[in-house]
DNA sequence: AAGCTATTCAACCGCCTTCGA
DNA sequence: CTCGAAGGCGGTTGAATAGCT
């Protein structure tokens, strides 16, 4: 945290207007209760428009900028505030592990938190679980070893060298299985075949149904999960050898969401696949963008989002895809 | 109780993109 | 088409605080 700036100490906005003729003098530091009131009355009174008038017009001696991340990072009412629930920290880990650090995406699938809250969190708690959680990967596996500890999520739903990797942390052993299955499911989304899920099966909100995660279907002899749901039943492997209730169905379910306008594909995985990348043929042209494969389109109203152009190759040059022999 | 270290998180910085003149 | 202003974003900083010795 900065250092309360009440002593009335001015600088000037070097808000990449350095070069600007007009410099104005602004307050820089943490923000006084008064300038927090100041700003959530004209907010609530006069609504959201150009920064720099609010700032000026607010009687804040604060630059634009400065207001708009005050705003959106602390005073906005819609803010959740405390700690992260464990679905919250299962869908960023999730949602990290194929956007990397794509704060503001990340953010726009968790209402109620912003990015700088999701990057601080993953910044101290989550990258340190996952280092341990390396390190003891690596003491438990020593088939493991690549020695590539890095931070990615996708790493550790890879296990380092794509192989299983023993991971006791129940909660880190989660996410992970969530990863994988969610990763796996996607990518059977468009396969070859016949479609199992239209879009009449989409509720008045364009979301899917909940999917029914059902490890207790787990065929461990075969090394397969079954996911039942939408009348169809979705096979992934079972990569971690899990037995028990093991995961979060709306993990699974904010993943393989789709937009409304989307046809969503589901399909049962091809078991003789070796590869699950060689099975992988898009619906769109050969062009599925990231939105459609992870639910991007399943946005609320306003909201923009800016994932970008990505094409299959940017996608999995983002996603580690487990090797496989079946 | 005091000093030290680690962690948290609000805020800033600077770059990039978008938009309007 | 160009340019400048504003918005948006990810990375980084550093003060406050918690935890440990």
């Amino acid at each position: 945290m900065r250092k309360p700036d009440h002593t009335g100490r001015e600088k000037v906005c070097s808000d990449n207007v350095v070069s600007k003729a007009i410099t104005m003098k602004v307050r820089k530091g943490l923000w006084s209760p008064e300038e927090d009131q100041k700003l959530i009355n004209y907010m609530l009174e006069k609504g959201q428009g150009c920064w720099t008038d609010i700032a000026r017009n607010a009687g804040l001696q604060r630059c634009g900028k400065s207001c708009r991340l005050r705003w959106i990072n602390y005073l906005r009412p819609d803010l959740k505030r405390g700690a992260f629930s464990p679905q919250e920290q299962d869908i960023i880990l999730h949602l990290h592990s194929i956007l990397g650090n794509r704060w503001s995406q990340i953010a726009a699938r968790l209402p109620g938190r912003t990015d700088n809250e999701i990057k601080n969190f993953w910044n101290s708690t989550i990258k340190k679980r996952l280092k341990s959680n390396m390190s003891d990967a690596s003491i438990t596996s020593p088939n493991d070893s690549s020695g590539d500890l890095s931070l990615d999520a996708s790493t550790c739903i890879s296990g380092g060298d794509g192989m299983f990797m023993s991971i006791h942390d129940h909660e880190i052993m989660t996410m992970c299985t969530d990863s994988c299955l969610t990763s796996r499911t996607t990518r059977t989304s468009s396969m070859h075949g016949t479609p199992m899920l239209m879009e009449g099966d989409l509720d008045q909100f364009g979301h899917l149904p909940p999917l029914n995660l059902d490890s207790s279907n787990c065929d461990t002899n075969n090394g397969f999960l079954n996911i039942s749901g939408y009348g169809d039943v979705v096979e992934v492997p079972n990569m971690f050898g899990i037995e028990t209730g093991i995961t979060n169905p709306a993990v699974v379910n904010s993943v393989i969401e789709g937009d409304v306008n989307a046809t969503i594909h589901h399909h049962v995985l091809d078991k003789k696949s070796t590869h699950v990348n060689h099975h992988f043929s898009g619906d769109s042209g050969g062009n599925i963008k990231v939105e459609e494969l992870v639910g991007f389109g399943n946005h609320w109203p306003g909201d923009s989002f800016r994932v970008g152009d990505w094409d299959l190759e940017g996608f999995f040059a983002n996603v580690s895809i487990p090797h496989f022999d079946f």
